[in-house]
DNA sequence: GTATTGACGTAATAATATTACGTCGTAAGC
DNA sequence: GCTTACGACGTAATATTATTACGTCAATAC
């Protein structure tokens, strides 16, 4: 599997991500085992497994100021770099963002101080345009 | 109270304070609980009461990524700006850094997309240099 | 003095996540 | 063919993290 192929996804794991994409924004996990409680889903971990399946396929991102999950707003994307999101406390609304300069800012740091970076975590929490407006 | 200026903090709250600075290191809601019974602490809420003031007060930084906090590495700090942080995930340590330039550019981004902040998560997860070398 | 406020104590419960253990199907290895 | 190894799965139990609800108390505001 390359980096920009889709991997074959179990029945359990298409089940999930099509929740999250259906959702359209973040999903905890028991929401979306209560989503899919009438396919047959009837634990948790049905639910963590996929989702962690999900997320090392870089199709799933973890929000976890949320503790919740949102499908890849890159329509298709199996795994990109680091992304960024922007989230609203007012309504809920998740964008995700590829902030270049940021990563390499960071990356900077991690090499000049001797860090090997696996995994990193960017989350602006705020009031996003459309809510300000009705305000 | 001014910017630079200690609040008076309560008798729970100086507690909590002063486990979290002892540990030098991040700490679970809960190890905090464990670590006060000795001093009458006896719920939960006690402490993320606590928490939840030191966290306003700046004293105090909550690491999303662990659904852990720890004690500010600016000693006597009463709030600064932005901070990130990176974590070893082989010993556990945390470096906290003010990585200035990454803050302006997600300021830059929150501004042109009319999004207003109120609250940023910055989290390197991997290994630290010292961990690196044993290896 | 009375009302408001903020910190506190305690109990109960909710929400999130993992461990443990057994089953099943499939793909190699021989 | 037989066996072994592996990965996904099902289920139950449990662990961990966080909040809600309700009452007390002391300090301050009016
Ligand atoms: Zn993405
Ligand atoms: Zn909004
Ligand atoms: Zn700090
Ligand atoms: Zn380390």
């Amino acid at each position: 599997m390359t980096a920009h192929s889709h991997p074959q996804l179990t029945k359990n794991q298409s089940m999930v991500f099509g929740s999250l994409s259906e959702a359209g924004g973040p999903l905890t996990a028991y929401a979306i085992l209560d989503e899919l409680r009438d396919d047959g889903f009837r634990a948790p971990l049905q639910v963590y497994r996929a989702l962690d399946k999900l997320v090392e396929y870089g199709m799933v991102h973890r929000l976890e100021s949320l503790n919740a999950f949102v499908a890849c707003s890159h329509k298709g994307c199996s795994g990109h770099g680091t992304a960024a999101f922007a989230i609203c406390d007012k309504c809920g609304d998740v964008r995700e963002f590829m902030p270049d300069e940021v990563v390499q800012s960071l990356k900077a740091w991690t090499e000049s101080n001797g860090f090997a970076l696996s995994r990193t975590t960017i989350e602006l929490r705020g009031i996003c345009k459309n809510c300000r407006k009705v305000a």
